[in-house]
DNA sequence: GACACTTATACTCATAGTGAGCACAACTAG
DNA sequence: CTAGTTGTGCTCACTATGAGTATAAGTGTC
């Protein structure tokens, strides 16, 4: 190991799509690396070039290509992180820089080498979907974290308890889909994701990790994370969900693209008079003989609204009230 | 020069204020760098030191500590910047990847050192503030954008009128207060920004550049649009305005602080309305004697809020309407 | 002390947007 | 023909929002 660490500067992308209703995640085999077994698949990856690459996203659309054979519509620059720890990388020495993109693509159009494939975004965050109601699985989070409370110091509960209540909707609170980043931060902090054991080059201690959603290799489910946040924020203010569909689609696959990134259920004649009274949208007159059930209209995106809205998103998105 | 060029990890932070009704910047004297004078400011930066911090915040926190001898409350991540000749100190070689942050303080609180002082915000985008209504400078802008389109070949005319009217809010499209990066990008791609021709070591051709607001060190004044735009995007869905007030103030600070940031004016009753409904705030019973005038409540955050509210934020920011 | 001036605060009113449903239309499968 | 499925139109109560009028409670001037 040398004197002076060596920085490593890494660019990395959660591309999602979106087919019939589940969200999905392109993936790709991580490579041999301490702590990172064969089953771990990674965010597609590589180093920063700085003397084949203008700018960083022209860095990471070179490198998704290259890795996936497929290229990028929608990117844009999530979070760089540099936390010492946060990648088993590091236990062999230096120091990772990680710059993280999102990027939105139709499944269908994109191909994929070999190498990679498209995983279920939920399966790394099964308590994200709310789409039929409360997982169950929020119970035995918030038993393993009150768990988990109990063991630290009184001195260091303060403010843990009502950050548990505020993350997971617990209590009083509602569930707010954008923070998955504080959720998966505050589990990782307990110990229940079993990256925070690999991160410290040991096996996962707790039974409820192997509950917890796949892990991914290095810090990749931690961008994952911070990518889904970021989309479902997005979704409230900015017409993003457009950029997983075709030219022309019905409202359903409209509405479905966006259930399955908010994990929210939507209600479907609400839905439909936001989405006509918008102007996001406009009719093509032409009909899709659907999957049985009477045909519905073919829409597509209406360039116009930019001009015309402020904020041209889904701008509400509620989750389901309590009994 | 060596033969693979060497890569500079910078932070900075665009660390703001509010004193009175105007939003305020601290900045720090950038040192001797080539094509910068005495007259240019910079926001505090330094390189990332991967063996003294832990993470990127503590490393910004450190630096601006050490520049301006101050300390930061509210922290937050802007964005990384690696573009290829955006930064006069590439001029000498090497490449710069400046890693962004936006900090919020009470100007009072924070101590400055000799070389740090405080500037208004809005001294480097004078078109940004909207308060006494559409700024005189928006028709010089527009005119400037006209002759730089006509001067463009037909073909990248496409879509660059578009982004015009939509970036200034002309036409019948309406002003956007947070697209604040995008309205300097295009200035900068237009050649009306300073920072164009310091950038590639020569003097601003065209003269409005001398109006379009003072230039700033590096490529400092992009980050500090970077920011502003956040912030005014932030203030929509988070109550980040208390970060910039005293324990206690009253509703015409709150509402400076909400109008400062903006660049808009607010309707004082319905701001006092919605105010006071959302739960953002409780009465304290003192009231403060004010400058002239009845003397108004005292009021202080209410935290509560933040387990009761999914946006507790302003959501409502209108620009002014009208011819 | 009457007055002009300033800022704070209360209340009204028309309109638009939202959450929750009911009802019916138009197709497919058997 | 019937049950099942999906699409689409519409109602209704409630809340939020933009705009404005009116009044309260101080300050300073003459």
């Amino acid at each position: 190991m040398p004197d002076a660490p060596q920085l490593v500067v890494d660019l990395n992308a959660a591309v999602l799509a979106v087919t019939d209703d589940q969200p999905r995640l392109l993936t790709v085999a991580p490579g041999a690396y301490p702590g990172i077994g064969d089953d771990f698949r990674a965010l597609p990856f590589g180093p920063f070039d700085l003397e084949r690459d203008r700018t960083l996203e022209r860095c990471i659309r070179e490198t998704v290509t290259r890795q996936t054979g497929g290229s990028l519509g929608y990117v844009e620059q999530l979070y760089t992180f540099a936390d010492k720890g946060r990648d088993p990388r590091e236990l062999a020495g230096g120091r990772i820089l990680s710059i993280a993109y999102l990027a939105l693509v139709q499944e269908s159009v994109l191909e994929t080498a070999e190498d990679a494939s498209w995983e279920n975004c939920y399966d790394y965050f099964p308590w994200e979907d709310w789409r039929r109601g409360r997982p169950a699985l929020i119970d035995e989070i918030e038993a393993a974290l009150r768990d988990w409370l109990e063991g630290l110091p009184g001195a260091d509960r303060v403010g843990r308890r009502e950050r548990i209540d505020i993350c997971f909707g617990l209590g009083d609170v509602g569930w707010d889909a954008y923070k998955v980043l504080e959720r998966y931060e505050l589990l990782y902090e307990a110990q229940l994701i079993a990256e925070y054991w690999i991160d410290r080059g040991q096996s996962p201690a707790s039974a409820i990790s192997a509950v917890l959603g796949k892990p991914m290799a290095f810090d990749h489910r931690r961008i994952l994370a911070t990518g889904l946040g970021r989309i479902r924020g997005k979704l409230r203010y900015r017409p993003v969900a457009f950029e997983l569909l075709p030219e022309t689609f019905t409202l359903l696959r409209l509405q479905q693209v966006v259930e399955a990134l908010s994990g929210l259920q939507v209600h479907k004649q609400n839905f439909r008079r936001f989405v006509e009274r918008s102007g996001l949208v406009e009719g093509t007159g032409q009909h899709e003989v659907s999957t049985g059930g009477r045909p519905a209209e073919l829409f597509r995106f209406r360039r116009a609204v930019l001009r015309e809205r402020r904020a041209p998103g889904v701008a509400t998105l509620q989750p389901p009230r309590g009994p």
